[in-house]
RNA sequence: GGCGCCGUACCCAAGUGGUAAGGGAGAGGUCUGCAAAACCUUUAUGCAUCGGUUCAAUUCCGAUCGGCGCCUCCA
């Protein structure tokens, strides 16, 4: 089993990696709120996410990834005034809040499911487990954390001595509500809600009884919750975007300890913004790019796998077209080297990593070291850039190895394959006594007319490539 | 006001107290009737600026300039 050491936002290091339980990891990762597609920026931090897995798979651990999926209360405006996120969605498009989750669920996973991103081990929504989470709020309520006030059910931070640890808070020196309006029933401007019975918005879709009154959870219950429910009170790695450090992930811990009197999360990883030139990307101000926009701008979402993949997931990574088309050009000649070298093998067995040479053994040793130390996809992906043009490895090596990082990069080099001209047979056959037609000429070496039928099928998108066994041909994109 | 990050070639982007990975793009070459692919060579005496520490700094410290994020739902 390969040492991790990944960096630990609670600490800020590197931090040896120890499970809980040897060989195993119980990985908590924040999912989406579901009233909206995802847009690239989000789709970044999943991306990361999926790396930690595979790697963590990689390298023989069992893990268990839970998700949690918000389709519960969340608010529309900067102001903290508007409608719930959820509802207003919902509104805009006559249908209920649960159909609008379900919608947005799907493309949810529909985005992630092309971008390579494995699917979680369980996937847990927030609106099917309101019971664990009043059970859990009962929990703090009855160690003494929180009262009441205004209607709603409170958390006293000032009850939590170690409160703000994970972002570097002190609370002496804190302006909270330098942005906003503090909630005047609040004790303390960082006490939050557990539970809400008098909602800031009228027509609260999706209401539920409890010990409170009716009403609807706190906005950070859900993780603490769920993930105790599937992973047990204490668990090894918990991530999310950055953004999360110092108001739900700083609550998160704040109300699972005070409820368990116990260590929560061994290890805290997040992963940083992707951003614009003009700043990041976000679902309340624009620049919303989502994956289908990238695709139909004629990208595959695996480009765009690779271009996250090309930057370390604690850096800000700056989107652009440009950028986009650099990431698009290099897998596709990733993929390249991956398909010359099965023809070099031509059917051959691929070897066993046990039985690799020295050459590519040594290319994967260092891939796995870059993983290992922080998930440096940047370096991981140089060590495959050089074992596929290192002539010192032997063709089948090379392949093996390759397929070998790939099953943690995830950029589909296994399935990769030359691009298929999606032509009708008609067309076909008129290309092929183009060809024939080429190859006569050739032959007589006439020039002159062999030029003139590359123009003649260049105009029709079509490009001819001469090699050893012939002239092969494939429609432009 | 507080917290934090970043500034490396035309572009994206690693990295280290001892002399700058990788990719894209460009240039020259080999090969090919042409073309493509492939291969070879090539592109930062330099890592925002100015000081300091050190035998040695791009890498540590300080200041300055510039960009960005968070403190509010947000990945």
């Amino acid at each position: 089993m390969h040492a991790i050491k990944p960096f630990n936002t609670l600490g800020r290091s590197a931090q040896d990696f120890e499970p809980i339980q040897p060989g195993k990891v119980g990985f908590y990762g924040c999912g989406p709120t579901v009233y909206n597609y995802a847009h690239i920026g989000n789709l970044r931090t999943y991306v990361f996410e999926d790396l930690l897995v595979r790697s963590l798979r990689r390298f023989g651990y069992e893990v268990t990834h839970v998700m949690n999926i918000t389709d519960v209360g969340h608010l529309s405006g900067d102001d903290d005034t508007g409608e719930d996120k959820m509802v207003r969605s919902a509104k805009e498009r006559g249908e209920s809040v649960l159909q609008i989750a379900r919608f947005y669920t799907d493309a949810f996973f529909r985005d992630t499911g092309r971008l390579g991103i494995a699917r979680p081990t369980v996937v847990c929504k927030a609106t099917e487990h309101v019971a664990d989470m009043i059970a859990l709020i009962q929990r703090i309520e009855a160690k003494g954390y929180t009262y009441m006030s205004g209607g709603n059910l409170y958390f006293d931070v000032t009850k939590f001595p170690t409160y703000g640890e994970l972002a570097n808070l002190r609370m002496d020196d804190l302006k909270a509500g330098a942005r906003i309006e503090v909630d005047e029933n609040k004790k303390n401007p960082h006490d939050f809600v557990l539970w809400f019975t008098k909602s800031k918005f009228e027509n609260q879709a999706l209401v539920w009884d409890s010990p409170w009154g009716v009403g609807y959870p706190g906005w950070h219950i859900e993780c603490s919750a769920m993930s105790m429910k599937y992973l047990g009170e204490s668990f090894d790695i918990h991530a999310g975007g950055i953004d999360h450090v110092p108001v739900h992930h700083t609550n998160e811990i704040a109300q699972s300890e005070a409820a368990t009197g116990k260590k929560w999360v061994n290890y805290w990883m997040h992963a940083e913004f992707l951003i614009l030139d003009k700043g990041k990307m976000s679902k309340s101000k624009g620049g919303f790019i989502t994956l289908q926009s990238l695709v139909d701008a004629g990208f595959d979402p695996l480009d765009y796998r690779y271009f996250c993949l090309g930057g370390h997931y604690r850096s800000q990574l700056t989107f652009s077209w440009e950028a986009m088309e650099q990431a698009k050009a290099s897998r596709k000649a990733l993929a390249d080297r991956i398909l010359d070298l099965r023809d070099k093998l031509a059917g051959q067995d691929i070897p066993a990593v046990s039985a690799l040479g020295r050459a590519a053994a040594e290319r994967l040793a260092r891939f796995d070291d870059a993983l290992a130390d922080d998930l440096a996809a940047p370096r991981a992906l140089a060590e495959l850039w050089q074992l596929v043009r290192d002539s010192q490895a032997p063709a089948a090596d090379a392949l093996a190895a390759a397929l070998e990082m790939d099953g943690a990069l995830g950029l589909g080099l296994a399935a990769a394959r030359r691009e298929e001209a999606s032509v009708d047979p008609e067309t076909v056959g008129r290309i092929e006594a183009l060809i024939a037609a080429r190859a006569a000429a050739k032959k007589a070496k006439n020039w002159a007319e062999a030029d003139a039928i590359r123009g003649q099928l260049k105009e029709m998108s079509i490009a001819l490539e001469d090699g050893p066994s012939g002239t092969t041909w494939k429609k432009l994109a």
